[in-house]
DNA sequence: AGAAAACCTATCATTTTACTCGGATAAAGT
DNA sequence: ACTTTATCCGAGTAAAATGATAGGTTTTCT
């Protein structure tokens, strides 16, 4: 039950962006050093959250990448989803109607709705906090 | 964020013995059949459980495995936690102390506590269901 | 004795992960 | 025009994890 890094260095990436947003687009090489992340593989990330809209880029010298929206408006669970697929302790809850696809046993399995519930639990928690509020946890901690 | 075959299996395995519970030793063979699991990879995996207290197993002929404890006092977090480790969404949060150990940014991520919300979320759900409410759960289906 | 079962260690094919490499393309400043 | 700074794109790759399989030993019941 891992993320893997494509999930975290998604969030840490698209949290500096929002850090800066407003502020013209931002190279990936900064947001790799400040956030410590391959500079290299943090491109074929960013590749698939421009894909997915949530992220403009400008090409050329002093081009870079810009948030799409604001800060409010994109959550970490829309990150994850982007980086590592939908969110699901297992493939038979990946959709509501997986079930049959994924199981033959359907309907019968008691413990597919352990890991409905599972799932449900960790996008609420996701889809709850939004780039915004990792922000105001930043300057918060700066105050102290 | 995806369970392996460990976490599944082992669930699935100590749902069939709490079926079973209270009516002597249960092969593996049988469990393996009925939840659809080769045999031999189940072996390897009631070895952990067995190691961790919650099964006991009784070798010969007739023999098999037993909870060693009644289905209410079993969770489904207990099991997951035997197969696949501590639940925690990265290394950074798979304790409170845990911290300073894996990233030197310490106190100042801001991400981190996103992770320990998604662990606690977690936990919660896997902890507050035992086996026997996933008998109990079969039963009622059972019933339609 | 013979069968059934747990137990143990090793090996292995496949997949996933987390990158790196090498360039092509584009825009800005000089 | 030229150089620099970027994004963009596809391939390759070493290491680890996954999900087993293989083959044997020991124990116990009938």
């Amino acid at each position: 039950m891992k993320l893997s890094t494509k999930g975290r260095y998604g969030v840490a990436a698209m949290y500096d962006l929002a850090l800066h947003y407003g502020q013209g687009p931002i190279s990936l090489k900064s947001v790799a050093q400040r956030q410590g992340i391959s500079e290299h593989y943090l491109e074929q990330l960013m590749g698939a959250l421009r894909k997915a809209g949530y992220v403009k880029s400008i090409r050329g010298s002093q081009g870079g990448y810009t948030l799409t929206k604001d800060p409010t408006q994109i959550t970490v669970g829309d990150i994850i989803t982007i980086m590592e697929g939908p969110i699901a302790p297992v493939d038979c809850v990946l959709t509501d109607e997986a079930e049959n696809t994924y199981c033959e046993r359907a309907g019968a399995c008691v413990t597919r709705g352990v890991w409905a519930k599972v799932r449900d639990s960790i996008n609420n928690v996701l889809d709850s906090i939004s780039l915004a509020d990792l922000c105001r946890e930043d300057k918060k901690q700066g105050d102290e």
